[in-house]
DNA sequence: CGATGTTGCCTTACGGCGTAAGGTCAACGT
DNA sequence: ACGTTGACCTTACGCCGTAAGGCAACATCG
């Protein structure tokens, strides 16, 4: 094992790092921009270097969504499923805004990391202990995380809760429609503008506490 | 106008024949290989000469996008609105499964297309028409197409529910596990595995109706 | 008829991408 | 002292999106 130092200068490379370092550039400037010779620019190295410690960028982007599995909260199997489902799922949420460009990767990566596992571990257990056997944990766990997904697909697409949203949806939509085209589009569009108190982000615990208790209401009881 | 023909050979590309090439492409090849050159090798044509067409690529997944919501089913704002936003569902469930590609597009893309906005116009006016309030509405066609997004997304990312899925599976989690670790998960992969007639598929009908007829419940009945 | 745009497609070129192949050189075990 | 190792670099290839400009066939008008 290498001493820490390759000649006195920089730390040397490592996959923690050059995946953390993957995280940080795509959260700074977006998925897109993260490419292996920007990565290596940041790391102060070569884009060749980085493939002595990940195989290819298929590699680099599996790790970086295990480490956005290891940033949400872990559910415990104690005490009502709800308590523990609802507070991972705003955790994951919460993770999610964060990390935006995880969102189209974690449902499409094969070969999930660690973290990812133990995390999907987590939940089914929790589940099992709140009382839904195998099948009915895979259609809860399903359900729920549908929802989640969903949720903040539609939240990072909104125009910026922040800031210019007016114009955009006016221009959108007023632009050049034969006047009273899309009456019901234009007035949620117009409602959504004019009432400033209104926040899609408000929708996500009361729509997922409805879910949590149908559920709780399906679950066939022993 | 011109005459539909340039010399005698082909018939002259329109945005509309470049948009639907590039939908066929992708369901083809998948959205990662839909390049402007192969796009235009398909038409017959050079690269740049897809650009008298649509501005830029943006432009063009902007009109793959808005092809994909023409296919969906529209709802009309009679009978029942469970009823008429069931078949949307699903339609849209189709029409994604038939598109892969344009899960990951659909709620990224700015500059929605007309069928885009007739769409939604139509699903807006059908729970209104069910009598819900704006503010309902908004929140009840936010949790449905979650939900549809999220299960569809969970659909594709599945082991191909059509052949391998026993090595695939087996092979991820039963690498090198310490013996007894992640118990549910194994428990669950197993259960999945044995159980060959379960298909996810399947939840999504139930699931849908569970959370369509909790909506109803929820609505403020005038 | 010829001159004059206009249209529809092509050629060339630039900078950026992922990564295959192989080189360099300091640190280490012997 | 010396061969080995391994971290990092150099070069190069074939893709990509697309900016700039060319050119041949047509529509229009004198």
């Amino acid at each position: 094992m290498p001493p820490a130092k390759t000649r006195g200068k920089r730390p040397p490379l490592s996959r923690e790092r050059v995946v953390a370092a993957g995280v940080e550039l795509a959260d700074a400037e977006g998925a897109e921009a993260l490419s292996m010779r920007k990565l290596a620019q940041s790391l102060g190295v070569e884009a060749m270097s980085l493939y002595h410690h990940v195989a290819n960028k298929d590699e680099l982007l599996d790790g970086m969504v295990d480490v956005v599995f290891a940033e949400v909260h872990l559910p415990v199997a104690e005490g009502p499923w709800q308590v523990e489902v609802r507070a991972r799922c705003a955790s994951l949420r919460e993770v999610l805004l964060r990390h935006p460009w995880a969102v189209g990767l974690l449902n499409s990566r094969r070969n999930p990391g660690m973290a990812t596992l133990v995390h999907h571990d987590a939940v089914i257990g929790c589940l099992l202990a709140g009382g839904f056997d195998i099948r009915g944990a895979a259609q809860v766990f399903a359900m729920i995380d549908a929802y989640v997904y969903g949720f903040v697909v539609q939240e990072l697409s909104l125009p910026m809760e922040n800031g210019e949203d007016e114009g955009d949806l006016a221009d959108a939509i007023l632009g050049g429609l034969p006047e009273g085209a899309l009456p019901h589009l234009v007035a949620m569009a117009t409602a959504y503008v004019t009432r400033e108190d209104y926040r899609f982000a408000n929708e996500f615990a009361p729509g997922l506490d409805l879910m949590l208790d149908t559920l709780e209401r399906q679950r066939p009881k022993r």
